[in-house]
DNA sequence: ACGCGATGCGCC
DNA sequence: AAAGGGCGCATCGCGT
């Protein structure tokens, strides 16, 4: 096996633009033969090492070399899905991510670690990369040599790229032969080869990026504007906003331990003893300015956080920063993070697709607590809850008709009928469907089930439900002694994941009990990503295979987003966007039976003209999916 | 001017 | 015995 280290120089960054034209590529093989090329040379030296089922081809951040060639060539793209099938493509910064996960180091003295090329030789082998960083005037100048013969390139903008590949495979060989727990005997690492290819499904999400309504955009920002401007003025009437525009805390603080002294309650503080000034709190008091304030957090938040970034989508595409791998083995997303849009406030109606598009998005029903049965089955070969699932039961009920003390099919009926001590019930059951299983104690739930499901009970009676959770699921008591056992009397020990051998080291007992559920679920929906991206770009894939038959509904559709459990993606609007969708939903479905094999696993797909959140599947008379269209308001 | 810890809040 | 986790991002206030 030969390692081809490489890396590209590119046009900038900009928005719209994030996989930019090549301008040369250079190389480091582990035989010592290194070098640049101009563009054409390097598109044709990619496709050789691509075509050689010997050759591990491998970068930092190679998601994004893999886009910047496949832009400059689209003739290379099936020959990259093939060699990241392969496991023939790695990524020096995956297989950081891995190692630190299962080293416990992803956070070191409170501090996320970082993984720049220049952080981790500097953690790896000492070496101070910013002064060379600082004097490399043409790491973000190689536009200015696009067409010029390298032979008249200054030595620097020669000498520059190759460095980045020599060092590029010094980082794999050093973390391949580090004493590494997961290193396989070929080089790779544990689970590395379904990690980077779901780097480069979201780096391709990313570089698709996603656009808004600039009318919708400016509706939403004028009353927001609106808003807050009454809400200041109030604010400033009670001393609470300065002149500054800035906020006096210090008041803020002081005004709601008068109000709490004159309500007569204890007033909560933060961890390190400050009065807290949260939403709630703020709720609770009567007073006019705290209560202005509880308002004006939240559109604040809205004209800060989200407004700005539905303003530029309108006039450029938004290409967020796609992260595959935290801790617990799920994603995150950045500049913006698309994974944490508000659902209320008309934030995520602002989303259209390109003109001529629809979305297409679908779900995972009860996601995290059919990978929690399945851990329950993997580790003790039995779970309540995977047999209330293949039933086709609603756990919520099945939980609720506990509660109630009533048979399942009467809960069931009743529930369906619309009978509301049953709705209540269930809404208290999801409550501890979802926050038990992550380790939750009865005094926390209270606050939990209030915050996140506006039901208020005691704490005897949060006890009493505990209780119920935990003969409902009887499988979760030895869920929660096999995390015990195997904490032992350590504060933290290493996790490995069922089914990916993932390792995730220094995790105490709620991390862990979260980590085997969240992170199957996440290595799914990754297996599930892999498999759309593959019919999306090549119109086949592993669940779509080329034998003889027409491509996949799913060709050229464009993931656009993934949250988690849901997948957002742009299709054609015409005859087959239907099909599309459910091609979707059935793909979500197959990926996740490679993690989830004996529960069943559901998803449901919407077709809509934008990201609206109440989207329900509509199909027309001949069971096919059409856009949803929400209920006309009457005059 | 900028860095940083604390805090709060959005989502799953 | 008991124990939600984990992301990204904005603001505030303090310190260099």
């Amino acid at each position: 096996m030969r390692i081809f280290a490489w890396d590209t120089e590119t046009w900038r960054i900009v928005r719209g633009r994030t996989a930019p034209p090549l301008v040369c590529l250079s190389y480091c093989w582990d035989g010592g033969d290194k070098g640049v090329v101009s563009a054409p040379e390097g598109l044709a030296l990619l496709r050789l090492a691509l075509m050689d089922a010997d050759t591990v081809l491998v970068g930092h951040n190679v998601a994004f070399d893999a886009c910047v060639a496949c832009a400059a060539d689209e003739s290379l793209l099936p020959l990259f899905f093939a060699a990241y099938a392969q496991g023939r493509v790695r990524c020096t910064m995956v297989r950081e991510l891995l190692i630190s996960i299962a080293d416990g180091t992803l956070e070191t003295n409170g501090r996320p670690k970082r993984f720049s090329m220049e952080a981790i030789c500097f953690d790896r082998f000492g070496e101070d990369l910013s002064a060379e960083k600082k004097a490399d005037s043409w790491r973000l100048n190689y536009h200015r040599l696009t067409g010029v013969p390298l032979e008249e390139w200054p030595p620097e903008a020669l000498a520059y790229p190759v460095r980045d590949a020599v060092r590029t495979l010094r980082m794999y060989e050093a973390q391949a032969f580090d004493g590494c727990p997961i290193v396989n005997t070929d080089g790779s690492l544990v689970n590395e080869g379904e990690q980077t290819a779901a780097a480069f499904s979201l780096a391709l999400a990313g570089v698709w990026g996603m656009r808004t309504d600039s009318e919708a955009v400016e509706k939403l920002a004028a009353s927001f504007t609106a808003r807050s401007q009454e809400l200041a003025a109030i604010l400033r009437e009670e001393g609470i906003l300065r002149d500054s525009g800035v906020k006096d805390t210090k008041r803020v603080k002081a005004l709601v331990e008068e109000a709490y002294a004159v309500l007569g309650q204890e007033v909560k503080r933060t961890k390190t003893g400050e009065v807290s000034t949260e939403r709630a709190v703020l709720a609770k008091t009567s007073h006019r300015g705290l209560l202005a304030l509880a308002e004006s957090t939240g559109v604040e938040k809205m004209l800060s956080t989200y407004v700005p970034v539905l303003a530029q989508g309108a006039r450029t595409p938004i290409n967020p920063g796609w992260n595959v791998l935290v801790a617990t083995g799920r994603t995150s997303c950045r500049e913006p993070n698309l994974q944490n849009l508000p659902r209320k406030g008309g934030i995520r109606e602002c989303f259209v697709p390109r003109a001529g598009w629809l979305y297409a998005a679908a779900d995972y029903s009860t996601l995290e607590l059919c990978a929690l049965a399945q851990v329950c089955l993997d580790l003790f070969g039995w779970s309540n809850m995977a047999d209330a699932l293949r039933a086709g039961q609603d756990l919520h009920v099945r939980m609720a008709a506990n509660i109630l003390g009533v048979p399942y099919e009467e809960a069931i009926t009743r529930y369906l009928a619309g009978d509301e001590e049953v709705a209540e019930k269930r809404q208290l059951a999801k409550a501890a469907n979802f926050g038990y299983p992550g380790g939750l104690g009865a005094e926390k739930f209270q606050a939990y089930a209030r915050d996140s499901y506006g039901v208020v009970i005691d704490l005897d009676t949060s006890r009493e439900l505990k209780a119920t959770w935990l003969a409902t699921w009887p499988e979760t008591r030895q869920f929660f002694d096999n995390v015990n056992e195997q904490l032992g009397y350590r504060d933290s020990f290493t996790l490995e994941q069922l089914r990916s051998g993932r390792l995730r080291g220094g995790v105490g007992y709620c991390d862990g009990c979260n980590s085997y559920f969240q992170g199957l679920a996440a290595d799914g929906a990754k297996a599930a990503m892999w498999r759309i991206a593959q019919e999306c770009y090549l119109g086949f894939g592993d669940a779509w295979p080329r034998d003889g038959r027409a491509p996949s509904p799913l060709f050229g559709a464009r993931v656009v987003a993934f949250i988690h459990d849901e997948f957002l993606l742009e299709v054609r609007d015409d005859a087959n966007a239907g099909a599309a969708g459910d091609r979707l939903a059935a793909v979500m479905v197959e990926g996740m039976a490679r993690y989830i094999p004996d529960v069943p696993i559901k998803a449901e797909p919407v077709l809509m003209g934008r990201w609206l959140k109440g989207a329900k599947t509509t199909r027309d008379a001949t069971g096919k999916l059409i856009p949803w269209t929400p209920k006309e308001k009457k005059a």
